[in-house]
DNA sequence: AGCTCCATGTAATCGGTTACATGATTAG
DNA sequence: CTAATCATGTAACCGATTACATGGAGCT
């Protein structure tokens, strides 16, 4: 029930529609969360009717009107509950291994184009998440940099650690999918 | 739906009963896929149904008699149309980034306890991934090996470019792990 | 005329998790 | 005597995916 928890800490960081969540999902915090505008919408009425969330309807002109969504104080002792509860360290789900090992029963060459896709998708997101680094966190921290003025805030450095997360991710996945495509390119050539 | 496709892949390696496919969702194909042995009884049934396994009644002395399920020719047919069918690259699910921009809100330094406690977790697996490595596919490749035998039957190979992902992602997440309690830490002390 | 963006929803289905249930054998 | 291993299942629930549905504003 994670996505309540990912709702809060996304309200909490800036009050939005359920429609603006939605798009937050498919940016920033879908590096570790993901959900569909159905889902959100279904979620934020629960938390609402729970009294987890307050709502305000906000006219606008030239658009529809929307609710923007903000923690009420019980969603905020709600996410800090869950903060300080052990949570188990994910499984992982990769269907792309699946793939990978079935293809010892049918053509391993066949599998090429579909990890050369998968390296590209992995590529864009990477690019992405760099251009967000940039833009954001002003890069990879120089090591010559002069006298940064004070400690940066708490949000800022959290939100830049989970971003260097996917990063990682990211980087990692093509390594992986390099290696993935030279054995499958040595087991068509040693064939 | 890729539990179906794993099964498969996992009883073409070898045919086995419900519950020695619950035990390598715990072991090797744990790296990429987990699941249940609730789940695997009803998926078994209904791939049965549908004359995609085949099963045999294994009767066994000292212990309860067992179902052994190998794969028929439509179950194959299945499994090659999903490999030739491209899949979408995966969404990450991190419940623990959700925590880690949650902590902003909340007290960080109480995050530490946690991420120590998946830093461990993430070791063991690095630790049992290597002691399989060196077990199953003797280790890695030694650049001074002198004449392998001929080359090495695919499903090795698969097997172990999967696991080398698996070797990759828990180094990777353990280094983003320090990254984050090097973060925590930094909060807690400029504080 | 057609497409995208903004904005909100309902309904059906399916996959996964959790809890409950049984029963024999073997090792400490 | 207790716990773990082998072996198989049912039932309830819940979260996630997919399809369907509406409707105005603004751009090309």
């Amino acid at each position: 029930m994670a996505l309540e928890h990912a709702i809060l800490v996304s309200l909490l960081e800036k009050p939005g529609s359920g429609y603006e969540l939605a798009r937050r999902f498919e940016r920033s915090i879908g590096y570790f969360w993901t959900a569909t505008h159905q889902q959100i919408y279904r979620v934020l009425k629960r938390m609402e009717a729970d009294g987890r969330l307050d709502v305000r309807e906000v006219p606008q002109q030239g658009r529809p009107d929307k609710k923007e969504y903000s923690v009420a104080a019980p969603g905020r002792a709600a996410l800090s509950q869950w903060l300080h509860e052990p949570i188990e360290p994910e499984s992982v789900r990769h269907d792309l291994a699946v793939k990978i090992r079935g293809a010892a029963f049918d053509d391993p060459a066949a599998l090429i184009r579909e990890v050369e896709r998968h390296h590209r998708a992995h590529s864009d997101r990477l690019a992405h998440y760099l251009a967000g680094e940039l833009r954001d966190f002003t890069g990879p921290e120089a090591p010559g940099t002069s006298g940064t003025p004070g400690p940066p805030d708490a949000g800022q450095e959290l939100q830049h650690v989970v971003l260097r997360g996917g990063i990682a991710y990211e980087r990692m996945t093509l390594a992986w999918l390099d290696d993935v495509l030279a054995t499958l390119h040595r087991l068509g050539a040693g064939h």
